[in-house]
Parts: structure tokens; sequence; C-alpha cells
DNA sequence: AGTAAGTTTTGCAAGTAAGTAAATCTTTGG
DNA sequence: CCAAAGATTTACTTACTTGCAAAACTTACT
């Protein structure tokens, strides 16, 4: 169970913008500030944009830049953006009835964590993670 | 973010041995009962074993049996026999001073979601899990 | 001593995440 | 139109997880 690159890549690179008071984002500017490889970079940066977070355009004056305010993005948004959805496991046979399933006391175990970790991750903005305040309200 | 075949087939494990009323239980059982692939299986007990979560003996009569009850085996000790100490993410830059560090408000993000997650997992028995009884307290 | 039932170890193959390198497309400005 | 600055795409390594197969070791029993 871990965090992967490409994630804590995209959070700390949409961190690195909200907290930059500049409109728009080079490849190279990010990835040297934040010491991420960039051509791993580019393509992290590629499905924000297809998920509609960050808009991009090339040439010069190019770069990418943000769809909406950082309090509008959740660390789930861009969980979501880069992992698809959450997915703490796959069961047993994927596509096919479960032949454990009566029993499988298993499963809601996952499921809870699952929704607990969701919620967690919906609470937090990317303005939250910028202003450092990143106290979540466990309720 | 995933949790791994390793630990969900550990945890299925656990619980099987849980339900039955059977002291020693065989790779072979196990592995054909809970549909886990048997040499894989027998890697996964081996970790069990020196962690001492569960006890091992060869030969005819042999098999797997629990060093203790299971209201006392969490998910958090299965967890750390299969993964080790939880590492959601690694740092940057692995055993070097991270030249990151002081604008890095990324890192307790991921802390507070770890500290939660191993809350989670604490809080759980085998025995939980066996008796379909895993109902979070959240607090 | 020998054999069967078990665990334990070793080696290999496929799939995926992470990283590296280079080529290609798109826009801006002369 | 041309060139430079940028994004985008493609291809190739590297390491790790999962899975598979076989060999090696250990104990109980006859």
């Amino acid at each position: 169970m871990q965090v992967s690159k490409s994630l804590d890549y995209a959070v700390r690179s949409l961190t690195y913008i909200a907290k930059e008071k500049a409109s728009v984002f080079t490849i190279r500017d990010i990835s040297q500030k934040q010491h991420i490889p960039q051509n791993y970079l580019a393509k992290i940066m590629r499905k924000l944009v297809q998920k509609g977070l960050l808009s991009s355009s090339p040439g010069p004056e190019g770069g990418y830049s943000l769809r909406k305010p950082t309090e509008d993005i959740s660390l789930k948004d861009i969980y979501e953006a880069i992992e698809g959805d959450m997915q703490l496991i796959d069961c047993m046979e994927k596509n096919v009835v479960c032949e454990l399933f009566d029993s499988c006391t298993q499963r809601s175990v996952w499921d809870h964590l699952q929704l607990h970790t969701l919620t967690f991750l919906n609470d937090i903005s990317v303005k939250d993670i910028a202003d450092n305040r990143i106290t979540h309200k466990t309720k």
C-alpha cells in the first residue's frame, strides 16, 4: 500500500502552481523546482489536462494553467485524474462471479478502508495544502 | 494506492484459519479453499511465521498454526508482517537530506493519511473479520 | 533405512510503475 | 514562410509484484 510517485508528483505540482502567483507554468519550470523527471512529469500533466484540472497550450508563452480555483480541487480529484476510480483491491476473480462471495467477510474491510480514505482525500483541497492547513476534520 | 495481493492473501488466510476449528492447516488446504496460488502462498506464510504470527512444522501432521488468539492479531500486525513498516510515500530523495524539506507542505498530508490508516488497521482484529463485525469506531 | 507428507528455497516469466531519451506536433513572432 | 519555445507522443530500460514450477529440506511412521 503506497501512494504512487505519479500521484505524489501530481499533488506536488499542483501545490507548487497554487503557491506561485504566475498564471502559466512550463514543464521545465515545475520539474526543475520540484525535482521531478521532466518527461515523466509531461505524462502526468497530460492526465491532469485530460481530466479538466489544467489547460495547456504549446508554443512560446505556452504552458499549463489552472482550470478552476485551488480550493475547488480536492486530493480526491487529483487521485482520480491520475489513478482512476479507487479500487483498493481487485476482487479475487476479475469480471467473474466470485465463488467465495458469500463467505467473503474480507471484502467489507477493504471497502470500509477505502471509504475512509476517499473521505479523507475529498476533504482536503490544493489550497489547504498550499496554505499548510491540513488538519483533517475527523468526524 | 492499492492493497497488495500479498496482504489480501495473508488476511484471507488468517481469517480462514480463524473461522475453522482445526488447529493445524496445510498450505494445500488453504490455497485450495481460498483460491490462492500455492507456491506464492508459501512465501506469504513464511513471513507470517518469521514475524511470530504463526508457527510451522514440516512432515506428516505438519502445517501452520496460530501463535496467539485471533482477537490479538490486528490488521496492522499483518500489514507489518507482510510489508514492513508503513511508508505511504518514499520521500523525494531517499537517505538524503531533502532540499525541498522546508517548503514541503506535501509531506504532512501523507503523514496524516498514514496515521489515519494505521489507526484503522490497528482497531480491527482477525476475530472481528471472522465474525463479520468490522464496524470501525470512528473517533 | 526408506517413504510419504509437509514446509522451505530457488529460479524463471509476465505484467506494471518509474524513469530516460528522442522524435513529433503546435503556436508565437519575425 | 521560418525558427524557436513549448507540449505531446513513442520507444526503450529497470525494478518490483505476482504467479508458476521444480528442487531441497524436515519430520513422522513403518
